[in-house]
DNA sequence: AAAAATTGAGTGCCTACTCACTCAATAAAT
DNA sequence: ATTTATTGAGTGAGTAGGCACTCAATTTTT
């Protein structure tokens, strides 16, 4: 055998492309990164084989870590309210306690270095929370509102809260219960009826 | 006297990085742009000091003609939710029949390229809508929903909206209706009194 | 010793920006 | 009316610097 490859550096080459692309945009070169990661700018090129390559696979690792997070214990899975209230804190936490990670997300995501194969892994990877708003939309939902339109407002809304929160992270809870209530009663058009509430005592 | 500046040019500089910009990105070189516009590429640095003076100015012509497009009638002046939803329909139609612009506008506005300078022009361009927004919330809201959290909301849900809508076209009516009465509820917490439907009426 | 990771100077390309020049448009002089 | 002088818009080859990426030499591992 000979000297292997280190999966520190692998990576340290991850992490300081996190850090400056959540800092400057997609546009930090590799020079940068390179001497951020403590390496030569040539050990990037080993470890991936373009600059786009590298960036594919650190918005895999981001969105991996993303949907690693909703996963920590199980949803209360009423089918409805307490399902996404619960999707919804893991998210917000995930972006208040990693904030660097959520915005290298966002600027990969609308990116040059988006390929089809991270579009398709996003899809699989999330199907879970997808399956959760699909359950809840059919169970609460006013007519009209599609999975996809609420998932895109969900993120939508994840991301505003996400800033407020990082701007005054002293007010977490109160942007976190203020952007799910605005959810889901703009989801459920506000008739908040009895069933609902029985099922949250249960 | 010499030749005048030639108003015409300086608009097919700004079109052509309008364009450009949108389709892909703040990083289109200078080149691409003067040719697009169909001059010399020394023409561009004639009518803007530098590529950063091209974006800054572009940004600024942009949100003006966003900001004129509120203004083509005066708001209902209801003080309520009429006044809003003057405010969204304005939005959105400007986003769907413009999406070059609005799509500028959303990566010029995440971009290096925007100045103190341009942050401090939106705000006085919006300040209207800002306005209209306070009122409404002081006479709808429920307690927590600041006018600069309740504005960062709409913007993103029309941001939502208008991709639906590029997205979907025929549906623009239904996506536009959605997305305000997402809105609108989730700010004022379900609580449709009757004091408000009585002043639509009227 | 053999194999492969690591290195950083080197490569060619692309970038924003410059500048010596051309020429269109006017004003002044005939 | 015609010529001539002046001005500055318009040009594009040129420049310096930064970019992603390469590779011969070196170091580290087995």
């Amino acid at each position: 055998m000979a000297r292997p490859i280190s999966e520190e550096k692998r990576k340290a080459i991850l992490a300081a492309a996190e850090k400056l692309v959540a800092e400057t945009g997609t546009g930090v070169s590799t020079a940068r990164i390179a001497k951020a990661a403590g390496v030569a700018e040539g050990t990037v090129f080993v470890y991936f084989e373009t600059k786009a390559a590298l960036m594919a696979a650190l918005l895999s690792e981001l969105e991996q870590e993303l949907a690693a997070a909703f996963k920590v214990d199980a949803m209360p899975g009423d089918g409805g309210r307490e399902d996404i209230r619960h999707a919804w804190e893991r998210m917000i936490a995930f972006g208040a306690t990693h904030s660097a990670k959520w915005r290298a997300i966002k600027r990969l995501k609308v990116s040059e270095f988006l390929t089809d194969a991270g579009r398709q892994q996003m899809d699989a990877l999330f199907g879970d929370v997808h399956t959760a708003l699909a359950k809840a939309l059919r169970n609460h939902a006013h007519k009209g509102v599609t999975v996809d339109y609420a998932a895109l407002v969900l993120n939508a809304l994840a991301e505003v809260t996400f800033e407020c929160i990082a701007a005054e992270p002293s007010r977490d809870r109160h942007y976190t219960e203020l952007g799910f209530e605005l959810f889901w009663s703009g989801i459920t058009e506000g008739k908040t009826d009895q069933a609902e509430v029985s099922m949250r005592s249960a």
